[in-house]
DNA sequence: TTAATTCTTGACAAGAATAGTCGGGATTAT
DNA sequence: ATAATCCCGACTATTCTTGTCAAGAATTAA
């Protein structure tokens, strides 16, 4: 099971891109500014954020990117998958053929974790990453709770 | 956060241990040829499971391994985390100061994944990973269950 | 039309981590 | 004493991550 930059780069830029949502689109520059992430490596996370059907484009001045759907309607796991290898924790990649065509003994174990991970991520949308941060704004402002 | 062979090998090990109990110690190199594990990778995994307490040792011949505790008494969790290098999927590493000192944008998600994550493996011990494999091996001679 | 901006694509490269090897040394049962 | 086995450190190969780079295509603004 992986989970690298890559991963949480993709998930940090399309909040950056929903927060700072306007009526057109926003260039990978700005985002990679402003995340202090490589502009030519999210390049890259993005050509794979657009063949998944996060993301659309638009090319020339004024160009840049964003979400084809609502961020409620984006949820973690779709992009973590889109732009990470494997998420799958199972040796066999969930064919159940690890031990020499049966399941190993540990088989079932990482198939659950996988389960696990995954219905963690698929309950999470975007839009509640950002509703939780605007949460910590909120009560850190009215001095609820510290930094940290 | 990172889940490779090393975990997956050392839980597999000392299933094997569990499973081929006797009242002495079991060398490396039996659970090497049953598992198709490389013998001397799972001598590094071993030096480390030791250091942890999971499992002891005794040399010459006769020698080899054998658990510290019952397998009911051995959670998952504390022996991935013996031989693993990081399974914390923050990128500041639990301290929360991924984004210049404050927190980054996506550090409460990981931090939850984590804990996600982390429950599962504690929760699970050696023995509950054994017994639901001597119940699927039940089933399948009263043919309830298919195999694969 | 021209220039500037921005995405698009593929190839390449440095660094880190994983996966595994090797040789020698220490300990202990027989 | 000897053979079996753990113990330890260093070494190597391979793969993956984390980028970089250059050339090209599309689009807008002047």
């Amino acid at each position: 099971m992986h989970l690298t930059t890559k991963g949480k780069y993709a998930i940090t830029a399309l909040l950056d891109l929903s927060l700072n949502q306007t009526s057109g689109y926003t260039s990978i520059q700005e985002i990679a500014l402003r995340q202090d992430i490589s502009m030519t490596y999210l390049e890259q996370l993005f050509r794979n954020l657009r063949k998944a059907g996060i993301v659309e484009s638009l090319r020339g001045p004024k160009g840049g990117y964003r979400l084809t759907r609502l961020s409620s309607e984006i949820n973690v796991s779709e992009v973590v998958s889109a732009v990470e290898n494997k998420m799958d924790a199972t040796q066999c990649g969930g064919t159940a053929d690890c031990d020499s065509g049966k399941k190993c003994l540990t088989h079932d174990l990482w198939s659950e974790l996988n389960d696990q991970v995954e219905s963690f991520l698929l309950s999470k949308s975007l839009e509640d990453v950002i509703g939780k941060k605007r949460k910590d704004f909120k009560d850190l402002r009215e001095g609820l709770i510290a930094v940290g």
